[in-house]
This record gives structure tokens, sequence and C-alpha cells, in this order.
DNA sequence: ATTAGCACTCGTCCTATTTGAGTGCTAACT
DNA sequence: AGTTAGCACTCAAATAGGACGAGTGCTAAT
């Protein structure tokens, strides 16, 4: 298929690519390669190179560049030992380990750093919540008209919403607070239903006309709740790509980014555990079909993942990306697995 | 100083400027003008414009293009009679009383609002914090370890705190809660201090060494909390304006905007209420002296204020904007006085 | 005071022309 | 058979040169 001196000059040629952005001619490689061969030989071989499909020219006169597939085979090949040094670990851990306390905030410190280092844009996703059990509840009095409703999960996620609700006290709420808790504590925030919240009539007999009003208002607003929740870091940076940065494209970068949906999408098309790499095409998402996107996973809880993903151009760091997300998202497991503590 | 005729001349250039976005030339204006007068006088005119310091030219045989002086005294002598339909207020009328709940979620509807008919970058600031009277507060356990501070105050605005606080029960914290209601409801935030609260010890005998824990850990949070939120819609707008859109413009403005504190710098100089409008180099901020910002003030409660501004190049629809803002802060005044419940 | 007319300026657009980095192919060399 | 020197060829990008035209300022006539 694809000789070892053919894969030689391919990882010379992204290589090249990825640190000029031009197309490479035969003469750069000739010159570069410890391997003492003329440019008409590395002609001879990009030729075949393009027929297998692994590079391309953008016209006839030029050099080559290459295709999503030869990216495939340069980052299946590529070595990662030895990518990042004992003082980039050490400094990447101490910015991690930095006194947050909120989980979204370990996070979004994390995304900001992982940002930093690459100058590209960095997602992240925060565990879920709905398939959490309720761990506390609490009903707050804002006014007249108006309840807070402060809902925190077994991994220690809050929600608070705002519900429309009117003329009770905070000692009634309290007392309402106490009995859902007691009825739903332990519960995940799905399995709440309309059965189990009626429930509660029996346990709250003075109140049963609160709780009438209550339970349409609570079902609507828990089916409404967001499985998992989104951190962008790092937008700025592409902006400064050139791939990207003309006003058209940037924009609709932005506006992809505002429907916060599209993270989920982004998301979902991820389905193995640990590094995982889609170049171009390889993207499911039509909007990142020129991009390519390094996504890692991190453990959370027992069975619980958030994923933090890399987003650029084709032309990337892969090496420097790919060390640099394993080993955030290590650290990160052992934060939140409790060994810094 | 400057005649009619002048300030005629002055003000079909600027309206030509903002639409075209090219120097105006004599010959255009002689055409459009009513005032059925040749090209060669109004270039007369457009000499004195220039020594008068309304006009400059980008290069010797190009047309004229207004100066920041040249903008202002157009805005000042803007007619805005009828510069909104009937059909264009009640369109934005009945979108703003869209059944949104939360004081922030009107705001940040309206914010998008105004970025969607000018355009342009809006950017909201929420009612204050620390000035307002404290209504309700919760302390609710999130873990062993962390507990969640739920303090409303009196214009109904909620905020939540992580707190590192460790061996407690919720039991416990509902009677501290009940404590600490009992001696800070009434005063502001900025009043709460480490006497008041530490006052409490009388209050709860039991818990001396939690409230031990707990004062230095309060004040501290206390004092950091922000007096005021912004919010920032349509900033994708910007992106599509030519005055922006290449790369390092843009990536500026973007990073200008993530450092909340510029809201402030940008909101504090307006000291006026109803419209005011900064027109390039009247604008303190230095990185906004190519833009033009128009502010208005919306009334909360009884003395409360939060702001709404406008965000663009200075060749922007100067009328149609201000007409805009001054309809959607008067409609969101009377929201918040409660005349639409 | 106004305007027609004219010379002049200067950015923009269009069209060669040149340049140079690159290719593919062929024939000679090892 | 693989390698390489050599050469003709291609084509994007840079350069140079007009021509164009939108604009000005000034002057002289109305």
């Amino acid at each position: 298929m694809i000789n070892n001196r053919q894969l030689k000059i391919l990882q010379l040629i992204i290589d090249d690519f990825i640190a000029s952005g031009t197309p490479v001619g035969s003469r750069t490689i000739s010159k570069k390669s410890s391997l003492g061969i003329s440019s008409a030989t590395v002609r001879n071989e990009m030729a075949d190179l393009e027929d297998l499909g692994y590079l391309y020219q953008p016209h006839t006169s030029a050099g080559r560049i290459p295709s999503d597939q030869g990216y495939r085979i340069y980052v299946d090949s590529l070595s990662l030992d030895r990518a990042l040094g004992l003082k980039e670990r050490n400094l990447i851990r101490s910015l991690l380990i930095s006194g947050k306390i909120k989980a979204e905030e370990v996070i979004a410190n994390a995304a900001e750093l992982i940002a930093g280092i690459t100058g590209l844009v960095v997602i992240a996703s925060y565990p879920g919540f709905k398939k959490h059990a309720l761990s506390n509840l609490k009903l707050i009095k804002i006014s007249d008209s108006k309840v807070l409703l402060i809902l925190i999960s077994d991994n220690e996620v809050v929600k608070d919403l705002t519900l429309s609700f009117s003329g009770t006290t905070q000692a009634v709420l309290d007392e309402i607070s106490d009995a859902l808790l007691r009825n739903l504590e332990g519960s995940t925030i799905e399995d709440i239903n309309v059965k189990k919240i009626s429930k509660l009539k029996y346990d709250l007999e003075n109140y049963e006309e609160v709780i009438d009003y209550l339970v349409p208002i609570l079902r609507d607003t828990l089916r409404n709740i967001d499985e998992v929740e989104y951190r962008v870091e790092g937008f700025d940076n592409i902006l400064s790509v050139p791939e990207f940065s003309d006003g058209l494209k940037a924009r609709r970068m932005y506006q992809l980014f505002e429907n916060k949906s599209i993270f989920k999408d982004i998301f979902d098309q991820i389905t193995t555990e640990g590094i995982d790499i889609k170049i171009g095409e390889e993207n499911e998402v039509a909007e990142l079909k020129e991009c390519s996107l390094i996504t890692t996973t991190y453990r959370y809880q027992a069975r619980d993942f958030g994923k933090i993903a890399v987003l650029g151009p084709k032309r990337m760091d892969y090496r420097g990306i790919i060390s640099t997300l394993e080993y955030v998202s290590n650290t990160l497991s052992d934060i939140f697995s409790g060994i810094y503590l």
C-alpha cells in the first residue's frame, strides 16, 4: 500500500504544511529530508501519494496539500512519546489545581488553559444533571409573585429556576420544600414525574391547593432542564486563524456557537472514551467539515464523563494538542476523584 | 457660525455617507438637494464646512466624510418626530411583554430585540444589588464540603454563591439561615459587615463554632459581589460591519467584551438620565474611539436605573437607533413599574 | 452670490508582462 | 530497476502601465 519512505515523505509534507500553511514542493522536502533523496525522486513519490489519495494540488503548478485521508494516516502514525515535557506537565497541573471550588469552575479553568496553550477554540461539557439523583431542594421566596427553586444533585450540580407563584410565605415554602425533598430525594431528575409529586398531597394535607398549583409548574420546569451544559473558551483565537478570519466565516462560527444544541451534536458523535480525532469530512456536523476536532473524556464520578474538545482548522498541531488534552483530562479525572484534596 | 444652508448640506452629506459608506461628492448633493443648487456652489459650501471642521477628505480628489464634530452637529439637529411608526411601536411592545418572569430575562430579551432591529451590538446593565436590601437568604447543603448561599434582594435579584464549608447538616444550616435573615433582613448588602454577622452569636448560642467559621467566609464573599451585571447581545453583528470585519479588529472587540470591567467603564461615563450619545473621540473608553455609543436609562424601581447601550461604527442610523432605544427603555420602565401586570 | 467650465489629482480598475515556484517527463546514470 | 539531472511547461502572484472617472479648486462670466 504505502511504503516506509512514502510515509516519511508524507509526514514531512504535513509537518511543513502545518507550519507554513502553503503548498509544499518537492525541493523543500528533498532539502529537509535526511533520506538524501533528490527532488525528482520526491516528485515521483509525491505523484504516487497523490494517486493514493493522501495529497492533492490546489492547481497544476503548485506544491501539495494533505487531503483528509492524508491527515488521517499522519495522525494515526503519530508518536506521542515525550510530546509534553516535565516542565509543561507540572505547569499544567499546578494551573489546574487552582483552588476552584465548583466543578464548573474547574472545567472552565481547564478549558481556558487549553485554549491558551493551543490557540484554538475549546468546548467543554459539564457532567449531566438529569441522570443524577436529587440530593437537596429548596423553595425560596423572591417576591409576592415569584419563587426560586433550587435543585442540587448528588454530583454537586446546582440548578436554580424561577417560578411564578404567588401568595405564600417562606414558612409554607419551607414545609413544602421539606416534604418535596422527603419524597423525591434519591430519585433522578428525569424520574421525577407527576405521580411522585402528586403523592405529596398526603404528606401535606393543609396545602392541597398550593400543591395543585405547584405540580404542573414543577413538571414543566423539570422537563426543560438541560441534560448537560457547555462552556466555550478561546473563541477569539479563531478570529486570528487565517482559515476563518474573514468576516462572514467568523460570523457563521459565532452564530453556530450561539445555539447550544450544536454542542450536543458535536459531542454526540463521539462514542469512544479517551482521545478521539475527527478530521474534516469525518465530522458529522456539517458546519465543521472544514475543521478538525480533537476530543477527550474525563472521568467525573464512578460512571459519569464529561468531554473536552479542541476545535480548529485541519492544519493544527495534532501532536501537541493530543498530548495536552490527554494530560489535562487525566489530571481532571484525578482532581474529581479526590486525589488532590 | 454655520448657516441654514450649510447645515442642510451637512445633513445630506451625512445621510448619504451613513447609507453608502463612501465619501460624498458635490454632484451627488447637488442632484439630491431640493435647494436647486449647482455642484460648484455645493463645493464652495463644502470647503467652508471643512474649514469649520465638520468634514474632511480622506485624500485630495475624494468626496467628503463627516468628522466627529460633524456627526455631533448632525445628531444635535436631528428631529425624532415620527421616527418610529405605530406599527413598529406596537411590535416592539408586544415583543417586550413576552411573559418572561425574571427581570434579567426581560432585559436580555430587550437587548436581543434591539440588536436585531439595529444590527449592532447591544450592552445592557441589570439593576444593582449591593445598594438594595436583603429580603431573603438561605444556606443549602451541596455536599459534605460545600454549601450554597442564596441571597435575594428587594429588587428581586438572586445571587448564588458556593462556599467551602464542611461537616454540617441541612437542619443546622436552616437554623443559621433563619438567624442570619432575622439579623440582616432589610440591610443593604454593602452594609452587611462583620459586626452585624458577629451579633449572630447571641442568637445562635449552640453554634458558636460554626459562626466563627462562617463569618470570615461570608464577609469575603459579600465583599466580592459585583454591584451590577451586564449582558451583551448581537456581537455577531459587528462581524458583518465593514468597519470591524477584519480579523484583528474583530478579535480586539471580542477580547474587549471578555473583561467585564470594561462595561463598568463604558457605563460610568454616562451620567445623564435618558438618551446619551458619544461619538468617536467623545468616548472616554480608548477602545471605543472609533465607535459611537448610544445609551439610554430605564427606570427599574423608585430610584434604581439600568442602562442599555447600542455600540457600532460612527456611521450608524442615529435617528432609528435613538427612537428605538427611547421607546424600548420607556416600555421597560412601564413593565417594571407594573403597568402591564 | 452663483455657476459653468476647465485643468488637475488620485484612487480604482483593467490588462499585459514578468517572475518564480512548482510540476511531469525523458533520457542518462548507477 | 531505482535514481537523478535536465528541460519544457504551467500557472498564481507580483509588477507595471494606462485609461477611467469621480472628485476637487479656481477662474471668469452671469
